[in-house]
DNA sequence: AATTGTGAACGTATTCACAGCG
DNA sequence: CGCTGTGAATACGTTCACAATT
């Protein structure tokens, strides 16, 4: 069942100045078609998992319809069962498809069913913030390890932890078998924390800090860019403002 | 980013039962100078922004190639011309872009050039350092008030503004302008919050706390799920590590 | 009767490749 | 020449609509 699949790039762009080499295929025929699930649908399928772990929306007996998941999840039914349909899950027609099933068949593909160490750089607010959110440990992904560079903060203890000398990565990381790292440094310690992360063995990278990270390309990279958020939000502001005021003055 | 229909809506759905009634503008003539610039676009646009901004990577004479723009912002030249061909703005052909021009067209374009004022809701732990993020003063979205609902946080200070009762919001919003929202507070208040913050006034939020939020549909909405970031990244390791021990069975 | 699973239609985003221009 | 701007080609994602199935 469950198999091969392609890289996973993620949407918003980077890959920095190379040439995606991408050029696949030709004929359809030769390879094979690798079940490779689409990054949106990953993504929804841990929305999913959370509703269906929240437990509130099902109905109290064991099944739910995709038109009941999709409502609580916010989600287009069709949709629902197209993600659905690529774990191979198998619901049940006329009626729909088991709850535990359903649930441990989407906690297994998206690795949910195991627990994921992460190892968090940078102990500034925003890092103690996330050393303390309940919705990482709660979920599976327990902070094992906080590094920082600053003496002040080595030493100290955050979120329950030691905070330790970042220069310890390497063998920390090991020997915890981290493969998750969270950067929430400065800036300008983001590529130097990166690289030392990436030599400690860590696979998959989610980065706080703004900037582009060059990294190799069989790392897994995600970004949060908190300011970017904030300024798509402004941008539809404007737009709003502007309408509102041709709308006006198309009036007079 | 992930995302889903046009304009506005983002990524992680929503949009549950609803009939998605888009706006259409009939026969082009009317109205619409507003060339409707796509959502994946505008987030780009924020990054070449920052890019520009920075002023590291521009050679110090006053124009900047898409080539050497789309390799400092980590996406493909085309992409890039094509972005910016969404604002109008005139490159010169056989030279590249006015650094100065193309910084004011990008940051008008986002309404970056105004200030957007924000107000903060939950000054937990996420809340306060979201509260004391340069990023965010930094960029023009100065957090201009700080709400909670624990009598022990109204009145205390944090990143230098004094808390107020959530309850002050509808005065307090009204008084500041504010016309951006950010939920910080646990899951179960979002909602109630959200409301509220849209009877004062607040046009659109930047959503932290888990789960849906069902808000009016012109009031814009982003969400920021840190978990959800996390179990993608869980995703792709689990696959490889499913990759991995397939290639070594494979190999005895 | 109800609901899944999916082919086909649609819509959106990315990339290519080259004409057009300074 | 070099570089922009963009039509055409491609890839990806969503939604529709309906046959299949219990």
């Amino acid at each position: 069942m469950l198999s091969q699949n392609r890289r996973g790039r993620f949407a918003t762009g980077f890959e920095a100045g190379g040439a995606q080499v991408t050029e696949q295929v030709g004929d359809g025929s030769a390879i094979s078609p690798s079940r490779a699930i689409p990054e949106a649908t990953v993504g929804r399928l841990a929305v999913y998992l959370r509703v269906l772990s929240g437990g509130i929306v099902l109905g109290n007996r064991g099944t739910v319809s995709s038109q009941e998941l999709a409502a609580a999840a916010g989600v287009n039914p069709a949709k629902l069962r197209k993600d659905l349909s690529h774990l191979g899950s198998q619901g049940i027609r006329g009626v729909g498809y088991d709850a535990a099933t359903l649930t441990d068949e989407i906690a297994r593909t998206l690795g949910a069913d195991e627990v994921n160490p992460v190892a968090l750089v940078g102990v500034g607010h925003l890092g103690s913030a996330l050393a303390g959110y309940s919705g990482f440990s709660g979920r599976g992904f327990p902070i094992s390890a906080l590094f920082d560079v600053d003496p002040s903060k080595i030493g100290s203890t955050v979120a329950g932890l030691v905070v330790t000398d970042f220069a310890e990565a390497g063998p920390v990381c090991r020997a915890a078998s981290i493969t998750i790292g969270v950067i929430a440094t400065p800036e300008a310690a983001a590529q130097p924390v990166a690289d030392a992360l990436v030599a400690a063995g860590v696979r998959s990278i989610l980065n706080f800090a703004p900037g582009l990270l060059d990294i190799p390309g069989d790392v897994e990279l995600r970004r949060v860019d908190l300011a970017l958020e904030l300024q798509m939000l402004a941008f539809y502001e404007s737009r709003r403002a502007c309408r509102t005021s041709n709308a006006i003055q198309a009036m007079s």
